[in-house]
DNA sequence: CGCACAATTGACTAACGTCAAGCCGCGTGG
DNA sequence: CCACGCGGCTTGACGTTAGTCAATTGTGCG
């Protein structure tokens, strides 16, 4: 059974509507933006969270350091993503630039007044959270209970789902990010894409490496690795 | 550095007083209790879920499964807290009874109902909901970059925090649920235990085996293995 | 063009998983 | 009341997967 996961969906569900940002309750809002640097950090753990993130280009990464160097990345932020939400006041991650970065930013407490008087407002910051709290499940899952393989095929997937800008899914992240999402080391993720090469591929598209990557569960994505 | 990290609080931040419900508002909420026997399913991943639950006396486990049988417990909920809160239709996970349980049921319908007008309910929804993503971040760390040892030792200390009911800290749950817990083993969490064990023995109090476990920085819980 | 860094690949190691045997506590029924 | 059996736990021997260390190749950038 051979599905083509690609979706054509441009738009990811955190976006500024969903914040409830309707022209009228807009101009309550304060919003900038601002530039970092690959590789530069956006905040810190610990630190006050005083705004909200939204990518407008680029990517971000969130993670969290034992106090011997190791890392776990939570989340990957995309073109459109809300990052750097919380509720009490402190950031719970650090969130690093990838690439260079665009942000549009959004003034914490600016959003909480509105949310306080307006129902729709809140109910989209919780939605929004519970978005998060999916998310963060089914990694839980992937983290505790699924071999390299999987893990690399299913971030492989997820990444096809989101990252559907062209034809071409160019990878913004560093082996070394993937496997500190993963749960693995650099090389093994290495490894677990070189497998992946040598199974399952089905063909080239132009001069891309469009491919077929087996999972699991006879599930199936067409994607390209580094390009 | 020793520290005793047996707390005296009594009460979990999960509590039905959590979720806005003061005398005035009590009345919309309709609450009805409910019992399941050890190893009974309370509910099931991807079914309706009609209904918010408080842990009145026992314990659960929240879990997911993979087709083939590996499962990944999410969370354990203890006397007090509130569990099968989701903000889309359907459960994310599978909840079952560990040891006999008495459950307060909530009508999900109702609390929205409420949450819809009063704010402070709105705000304590989201901010339940905040601590289970806080919960499943922390976990993610654990479960992607913590050696066994860790796992373990950082379980014992979660749930001496939490178990606080006497001097005598009682697990309800088995190695297997554990070991699901940890992403390990139920034999590599056994063989952590003993190492612990080995380790930190600092005496006994009357026939219960209190004892003194290390943790990787230099933290420490005085708590007890199986009575 | 060459340098620096990223990725791949190989050889070996360590940590955790698997399989299996035996123990312990507990409930049940003779 | 005790014997038996069952399930949960521990422990040991061994297997497997992923990690470590290191050499090599590939790639982008000044």
């Amino acid at each position: 059974m051979f599905v083509r996961i690609n979706t054509d969906s441009a738009l990811r569900p955190n976006s500024l509507r969903d914040l409830g940002m309707t022209s009228g309750s807009n101009a309550l809002i304060s919003l900038s933006e601002f530039s970092y640097k690959k590789g530069t950090e956006i905040y810190g753990e610990k630190e006050p969270a005083d705004y909200v993130y939204q990518v407008k280009l680029g990517a971000v990464r969130s993670y969290k350091l034992l106090s011997d160097g190791r890392r776990q990345i939570g989340a990957f932020h995309l073109a459109g993503d809300i990052f750097g939400l919380e509720n009490g006041g402190e950031h719970r991650f650090t969130a690093e630039a990838i690439v260079d970065t665009h942000v549009r930013l959004i003034k914490r407490q600016s959003l909480e007044i509105v949310a306080e008087s307006d129902a729709m407002v809140a109910k989209h910051l919780l939605s929004m959270t519970t978005n998060n709290l999916q998310h963060a499940e089914d990694h839980m899952l992937l983290l505790g209970r699924k071999t390299s393989l999987e893990r690399v095929a299913a971030f492989l997937l997820e990444m096809d789902k989101r990252l559907t800008a062209a034809d071409v899914m160019a990878l913004p992240m560093s082996r070394r990010d993937i496997a500190d999402y993963l749960g693995l080391t650099l090389e093994t993720v290495s490894r677990a894409l070189s497998r992946l090469h040598e199974l399952g591929i089905l063909g080239f598209i132009g001069n891309t490496q469009r491919q077929i990557v087996l999972l699991d569960r006879d599930q199936l994505a067409i994607l390209d690795l580094q390009p």
